[in-house]
DNA sequence: CATGAATGAGAGTTCATTCAT
DNA sequence: GATGAATGAACTCTCATTCAT
């Protein structure tokens, strides 16, 4: 027991170490420049091992968005079971959103490119309906903090989780479209104070007068 | 002077026909698994044609985007010089939004993917330029709208460029979220509706209660 | 008749321009980095012209070949021809190289390329026969001049074709040698130099003692 | 520690395996001519795997000249050696240029052309760098038994360096023209006669009467 | 389990050549 | 005769993936 106990550990330390290794040479690279040996080499272990812990390289990709996933699901969750109220909880589902970015941007970005992107076609159905029920639920968490709102008649009516689709959208939107600006423009970095305007402008436009 | 623009017109048809392909079989393929030849192939043509028209396929897949580019550009610059009052301009703005959606909505996520893309950084740097300086203007002309609404004490004080970002990250976060969810759930199409409420957030947001 | 003369001229003036933009592309690129629209674009001509005028890429090269063949057959022949003794011929002759030389040096350089190389074969026969014709003929008159000196009981004897052949392949490979050295050492030219000395020594060589 | 040695030694032979096709493949084929894929199948090998050893086509090919370019260079440091004569060390020169010929007939041609090429100035820096350094050492090594016979009064005084290249540029010329003779007359092959007279004629060229 | 050499399909791109105008 | 747009075969090279060790 005790030697399946560590042997189970290896290998979700191995698997760590690849997906360390592939989250940076993902972000440095890109989906399609970054190569497999160049995994592995960063990895310090084989191309052939990579294969050994994920099915190929789309997976291997799209696994890298599973655990941010799982973070924001965990976070929009807590959230939700909090007792406060609606403001309050939107200022904390902000506050979340942030922790998100700041738990690993680099990653975050990966995702979004994944969600528009030709990959999300071919992953294993096991790996895509796990991130489609992370994603599902997040929504619907988020989703139901609008919902308390309007119930209570704080927020407008609208469908929650259209409102919540907008709120995830104006968030990953705003990330890419700031980082992008910054291939342009080297200089600033405004994410922070473009983000922190975005979710004023949208709180604000929740709000009834 | 007729056979000289008689082959102008030919030439610009050439083009328009390997647009058109591409636009086609990038949507359907995306950019990677596209092929130079699938585009040839579905533009009737042989695959070094392609390149007496487009230097290679990355400034062809950034091609597309320069048209609808030019198009936002000047819808945007229309909007601006109408004689309206602010909150008139915004719905203008929206509406222009909405058309260059509908200009061609393939060729828009097409874009979307560009900007977040390690595609952009490997561009001539004319065309790149080009893509930089439209993009600019563009937020520029979006961003006076929303000054013209803080001067006039109608919406709230923020940087106008940072508002036209957000506006713009909303606007391209709201399409790729929204398309992104129908590969999972391919049922019903909530992209009209969802940016409906989208603007009408983003403009409740910005106005002064 | 006149204008047939006419057009004959002009033919033969398209014919020198496509040679003498050929000469020039070949001698700065290579036969295979060179492409017919270099050579067309330096011509000034399209490059469906250069088809009018040459089977294909491969005869363009060695009609540049032709000329200097030509020129050198007819000084051979010409020291043949003047009633010298053997060392005055043998002076004649290393003063016709020279002249070889001075005629074109670049396209020297091209034909001793051609010479050594796959493109021979692929020639057309009547082009290729030309080119043996001429070699072999002028190969045969300075073969004479050996001959006659070794008659005379001057040179030492041995075959004069191998005679000739030497002294050629000395020749070609001082220039082809001294060219290639300036590759790596692009600072002085010593084959004016180099070549004085090799004449000298197989002139001795030859010599009787 | 006898793994590694086996692997080395494995890796070590797939490299010859290598070489060897290639020289057969470029030997007939000539530089252009020939595809890696031809030369991949006469090595029982896949494309990809060429590329394991050499960087791409235009090093494979000159890799081979290498080779040849290490073994004459031992010779004539070996010859340089040796307590001789100025005369004895001619002909050992000149058997070591038998030598050099019969130890691959084929690559010395393939380097002959090599060295009159564009290819040349394609190669990586340290390829370029490492032929450079054996050429010059080589020819330095001939110049000093040339500088020897000038030296003991035996040979005319001439620059040693020019002596050596005009020795090295015949050996080149004399071969390179003997087989391109072979091309229009396939009957005899007289390089062994027309070097030997070649030698005699420098060497009796080189010597004080 | 880990390796890493080998694979080989497939891509983007070039360019000699053709042919309708 | 001259054009030059179009062709399309052919090339080099890459890299995700496999499998014998």
């Amino acid at each position: 027991m005790g030697i399946q106990e560590r042997k189970e550990r290896e290998k979700e330390r191995r698997r760590q170490q690849i997906i360390v290794a592939a989250k940076r040479v993902f972000s440095e690279k890109g989906f399609n420049k970054a190569t497999m040996e160049d995994i592995a080499h960063e990895a310090e272990l084989s191309p052939g091992t990579l294969y050994l812990y994920f099915k190929n390289k789309e997976e291997l990709y799209a696994s890298l968005s599973l655990r941010i996933l799982q973070y924001l699901h965990i976070r929009v969750e807590h959230v939700n079971k909090e007792e406060l109220a609606p403001e309050q909880k939107m200022d904390a589902l902000v506050e979340a959103m942030y922790d998100v970015y700041a738990f690993d941007p680099l990653i975050l970005i990966n995702m979004f490119h994944l969600q528009s992107s030709e990959t999300l076609k071919n992953l294993s159905p096991k790996l895509m309906s796990e991130i489609e029920e992370l994603s599902r639920k997040s929504i619907g968490a988020i989703a139901r903090i609008f919902e308390q709102g309007i119930d209570s008649g704080l927020f407008i009516d609208r469908h929650p989780v259209a409102m919540a689709d907008i709120f995830w959208a104006l968030f990953s939107g705003v990330i890419l479209w700031t980082t992008s600006k910054k291939i342009f423009n080297e200089e600033k970095d405004y994410l922070k104070n473009t983000l922190k305007i975005a979710f004023e402008v949208f709180t604000r436009g929740i709000e009834k007068k």
